[in-house]
Formats: structure tokens, C-alpha cells, sequence
DNA sequence: TTGAAAGCGCTAACAG
DNA sequence: CTGTTAGCGCTTTCAA
């Protein structure tokens, strides 16, 4: 798009200010002293006409860059919104603006916005990648420095910064045992995003015999027949425990329509702890995991690159709670020792 | 920050492939015609590079922006993260990066926040406006395009896309005078928030005896606060029709803790229409506002505008629908017209 | 302390 | 069809 109504210039500035360029530039940032009544007459031309620095031009010279990129699969998931907002709360504290850009789950998209978001010459970029295969989707010879958040990446040589997936759900499996759940079944998205995966072997590390998986993809209308189709097939499982936002979300809406009781006919617990989980009845068990901490540390890896620091590549993993609420706490047994 | 892996530059580009830096420009805006045999060496030492070019300085030669930006008064609102997803969603479609900038709700963030994202020099603003003053925090003379959403600032002359409050507000009232409730208590963040002001116009105007407004502020815990103090002094009101989704929320949970249950004792209403509120028993009556609708009419206003559109400014009011729920149904009375 | 001039990466205008 | 040149707005020498 053609711009029509130029904003002013250093240039203008100057005129106006009556003195050269170079001289607002340095009263704007700072660098070399400049007299008193220059300084004054330049802020005031400044004030005037609400002049502000073009930051691309700005950084086009001086090469010092104020922003930076973030890449999540979707703004939709509270999960991800929070993290974005978190983001860019902090990299503001730090003056960086930030470019945000969604890929709707899908690897080709991911792979178009990251090379549109690099075509601002960020800075630095936080990701939280489709699936494993990032690397893939950028520059074979340097890419911008990069930090992967949330979903781990085959390429063990970015920095991460992630939750301890399997540790959290095993748990989770485990208070689902000590309720007395025995037959558990566990529902996901898909194997192939990895912490899908680590929750999963999370849970069958704990109880490696009355556990089952199914896969519901990432659709919606995937998930719900997908569910269903299995809860209605076989023998009913005693727990259900779902590893992602959108599959709690659709399974406790399935369980409602099915009539299925909680906790009494099922327990029900979930991974990643949302606002809604508190409000219905019974609430719902979830591990929460620490989206703010996470997108603090990684943004302050992100500082730490872009202060030089050159080492191997970080992993950090953030440990999660277990919010223990009435969704898997059965009535009818004495519970051995649930909280809350 | 500085910049260590300078990233490759389009005379980098032209060297590989033995050509000029204005060939390879060509080759990649298509412009003037390239030979064939040109254009693929160029596209090769592009793609063997991972080149891709620098937005800003494209923009600051052509004066043809792909960058737009976006302020809201924060992320975690459910309605202002679908409002920016879908943001990001079409802009991404016409070609545009987005800057995602919010202001925690405060006037004086959000100048703050708008001078920094005026230094990108985008092709336009779409803004959700901390409160009416919004032009008190813009250059007098000739700010950026900007569209406004949301909320509705003194000002008149911005391009404007809202919905109707009062209409939608009002309905709610006779929905709820229909159901039997004939004491109204009406809660909201604060009147000084133009559509909370339209949605309490619009409730007071179809009832104006036995309805009271409590302005209950921004911060959570005084929001708390207010509204127990107001439900446990003086009557307790027949129904409860809360007009934002930080209220709503804190007012939902302030009825499970004092015991009022629903809809037997109060019923409960909220403009702003969340996921929750469909999975909790009963579900609640909500005034649905349709965000994605809004975000695609003030993008396409934005895209009028930067064609070169410079008529009148527009002002758009979209219709909500109201979600009639178990939370406004008294299961004691009969229900004149009470749909689902 | 100040200003003139060069140049960041790019594209538009124009010459060949 | 191709390359040379100029200049977008800015900051950084460097000379005055």
C-alpha cells in the first residue's frame, strides 16, 4: 500500500528545529551532548509535530534492533494467547515491539510466516513450533537466533524452554490410580507433537497396563466422532484424561451429551488447566502448567542471546502443578489422601 | 540490540548469481521482465541463500507498506484475543504483517503504546480504545489511518466498527422482564467505558424503574468487593445482568461462594457470550458479540482507506444475538416465550 | 558543539 | 532486457 499522508521526518524536524539532522538525532538519542538551547529548540520542533524516529530507517543504519517476533500455532487457545500476552508485556519492558503471527497449526503455513516474519529482520523470534520438524523450516545457513518454546523440536540445537511434560502427567496417572480409576483412557491430538507424546509416555511409564491412547487429530469435528466412536466401543474406561486444550474441551461436552456422570460413572481430568475448569461442577483436575514462567524464561534466554551470550543451546523445563479439584475425586471410595 | 549474523543482503544475492542488485529486485517484485535464464539463476542463489527481503527497506524506497498494527487494552481477554486472531487471519490474507501492541487498559500505556508502534510506519492502525480520549493521544496534525473497534470514542471522526450496545442490552432487559425477574441489578466495569455506558442506556431505557447500576472498576479484587457488597446490603435483586467478561466471570463465581443459586434465586445474564458459559450448569444467557465479524469489518474499512477511500468517516454497528440459556429460565413460572 | 557527507538495503528511473 | 545511479530516513563518522 502507497503511503499518502508522509509522516515527518528527521529533515522536517531539523528545518523546522533550524539546525542540521545529525543535531535531532543526537537530542533524540542521546549520544553526543548538545547545547541546552539546541536541545530545547529541537524538542519543541519534536513536540510540535509529533514527530516520532522511523524505527526501520533507525535500524537500517545503526543496525540496533527493536523487534522482535513470536510464533505460536494459534491465538484462539487460551494457552497460547496468554503466552503471547505475557511476551509481549515483557519484551515491552524491554523496548522491543512484537510481531505476532499465528500459522493455524499447519507446518506449510508455519514455514510462509516464519519467512515473512524474518523479512523484519527481528531481532530474535520465540516459536512454538507446529511439530518437530522446525529446523526444516528455516534457512539452512543461519537463521535468526531463535527460541523454541512449549513443543520440543527434533533439532536438539535450539534453545528451549518447555514444561515437565512426563513428570507431570505421571502424576496425574498416579492420583488417578490412588482414586481408584483403573482403567484409564487417555485422548490427545496426536502423537506427532511432542508433548502430546511426553504426556503420553508419562502415563504409561506410571501404569503401563490399564492405559489406553487414542489419537483424535486436531480438528474439532475429528476429535468429537473419534472420542465418541471409542467410548462407545468396548468396555467403558473408568478415567478419562485428555492431553490438550481442545480435546478437554470437546471430551467434556462428549461426556455431557453422552450422559456419562462425573465424577461418579467417570473421572475426568485434564492437562493444561483453563478458566472454565474452575466454574462448572464438578470442577476439573488439571495440571497447569506455568504459561507466564515460560514465556518469561524464554524471553530472557532470548535477552541473553541477543546480549552475545554464544554457549550450547539451553533446555529449560518448568515443572507444572496439579490442581486436584472434584472431577476425579469419587465419592463413593475413601479417598486415600486427595487434597482440596 | 546489534545485530551479530547480519543476514544476507540483496548484493550478496546479486553477486552469486552474477547479475545486478536491480535484476534480482525485478526478478523478485516481477516487475519488468527478466530473461528466463536470469531469473532462474537468481531464484537459485535466492533460494540457496535462504534470502529474503529486507521489508524495511523495501518500504522505505517504494513507500509501499506490508505492516499494520493493532492495540487492544489487553490479550487475556477471551474477546480481544479472538478479536486480534482474526485480525492476524485476514491481514495475513491481504498480504500484511501485524503488530500486536496492548496497554493493560490504561490511557496512558496506550500513547505510550501508539507512539512506538507509530514508529513502524505502518500502513494503518486498527485500535480498541482505552476510553473516549482516544484522539487526545494521536499528533493533531494527520496521525496514521486508524480504524476503531470496540469501544467508541468521543471523537467522531474515526472509521468506526462496533456493535449495538443499547439495542442488544435492551433485548436482554425484556428477556428478562419476560421471564418474571423484575429486579434488575446491572453490573459493569466502569460507565466512563463507552459501550458499557450504551449497554446500561439500552437496559435502562426498557425498564427504567426497577433497575441499579454498580460500576465496579477494572481491578479484579475490587470488583469483587463492590458486588458482594451490593448483593448483601439492602434487597437482594431478582436477576443479575453483568455487561463485560472481567464482571461476568468474577460475578459468577461470587454467586457459587455467597449460595445464590440459578436460576432459582437470581437469575443470571452477560453481554460477552464465552465458551464456558455453554459447559457450566445451568449455562448461562448471554448477549453473543460477534467479534470475528467486527475484526473482518474493520480490516476491510482499513483496506477502503488505504485504497485511497477518503469520504466521510464510517461508522458500522453490527447486531449481537442474544443466547437464550438455562440462567434466565425460572423453572418455576411459565415460560412465556423462553427458546431453548 | 555542530553540520556535511556517506551509506545501511532496497527499488524507481533511466540509459544503454 | 540489464545495469548504473540516486535517494527513501536515519545514524555515524569526521572535519570544522
Amino acid at each position: 500500500m502507497l503511503d499518502r499522508t508522509s509522516p515527518v521526518s528527521i529533515k522536517i524536524v531539523a528545518e523546522r528545529a533550524g539546525v542540521s539532522t545529525a543535531t535531532v538525532s543526537n537530542v533524540l538519542n542521546g549520544k553526543t551532548s548538545v547545547s541546552p538551547v539546541f536541545a530545547e529548540r529541537v524538542r519543541r520542533a519534536v513536540d510540535d509535530l509529533g514527530y516520532v524516529t522511523d524505527s526501520s530507517a533507525s535500524r537500517l543504519r545503526s543496525g540496533r534492533h527493536s523487534l522482535a517476533g513470536v510464533v505460536v500455532p494459534n491465538l484462539t487457545n487460551p494457552m497460547f494467547s496468554a503466552f503471547v500476552s505475557t511476551l509481549e508485556c515483557v519484551a515491552r519492558q524491554d523496548g522491543f515491539d512484537l510481531l505476532v503471527v499465528s500459522c493455524d497449526n499447519e507446518a506449510e503455513q508455519e514455514a510462509e510466516r516464519l519467512r515473512s516474519i524474518r523479512s523484519w529482520r527481528p531481532a530474535g523470534l520465540i516459536v512454538i513450533p507446529c511439530d518437530g520438524a522446525l529446523s526444516a523450516r528455516l534457512p539452512k545457513g543461519g537463521h535468526p537466533r531463535i527460541v523454541v518454546a512449549d513443543r520440543i523440536p527434533d533439532d536438539a540445537g535450539f534453545d528451549l524452554v518447555a514444561v515437565e511434560n512426563a513428570l507431570a502427567a505421571g502424576a496425574m496417572a498416579s492420583h488417578l490410580a490412588a482414586q481408584g480409576y483403573r482403567t484409564c483412557l487417555v485422548a490427545g491430538s496426536t502423537l506427532e507433537i511432542s508433548n502430546v507424546r511426553e504426556r503420553w509416555d508419562g502415563v504409561a511409564a506410571v501404569a503401563p497396563e490399564s492405559v489406553h491412547m487414542v489419537e483424535c487429530g486436531l480438528d474439532p469435528a475429528g476429535i468429537h466422532r473419534r472420542l465418541r466412536d471409542r467410548l462407545r466401543q468396548g468396555p467403558r474406561p473408568d478415567a478419562l484424561f485428555t492431553l490438550d486444550h481442545v480435546t478437554t474441551l470437546i471430551a467434556y461436552q462428549l461426556l455431557a451429551e453422552l450422559e456419562i456422570s462425573i465424577p461418579d460413572d467417570m473421572g475426568f481430568a485434564s492437562f493444561d488447566d483453563t478458566e472454565w475448569m474452575r466454574l462448572v461442577t464438578p470442577p476439573v483436575t488439571a495440571v497447569r502448567q506455568p504459561v507466564e514462567d515460560m514465556a518469561h524464561a524464554a524471553w530472557a534466554q532470548l535477552m541473553r542471546r541477543m546480549a552475545g551470550g554464544d554457549g550450547a543451546p539451553e533446555h529449560l523445563r518448568l515443572s507444572c502443578a496439579i490442581e486436584i479439584r472434584g472431577s476425579t475425586l469419587r465419592p463413593k471410595r475413601e479417598p486415600k489422601n486427595a487434597a482440596a
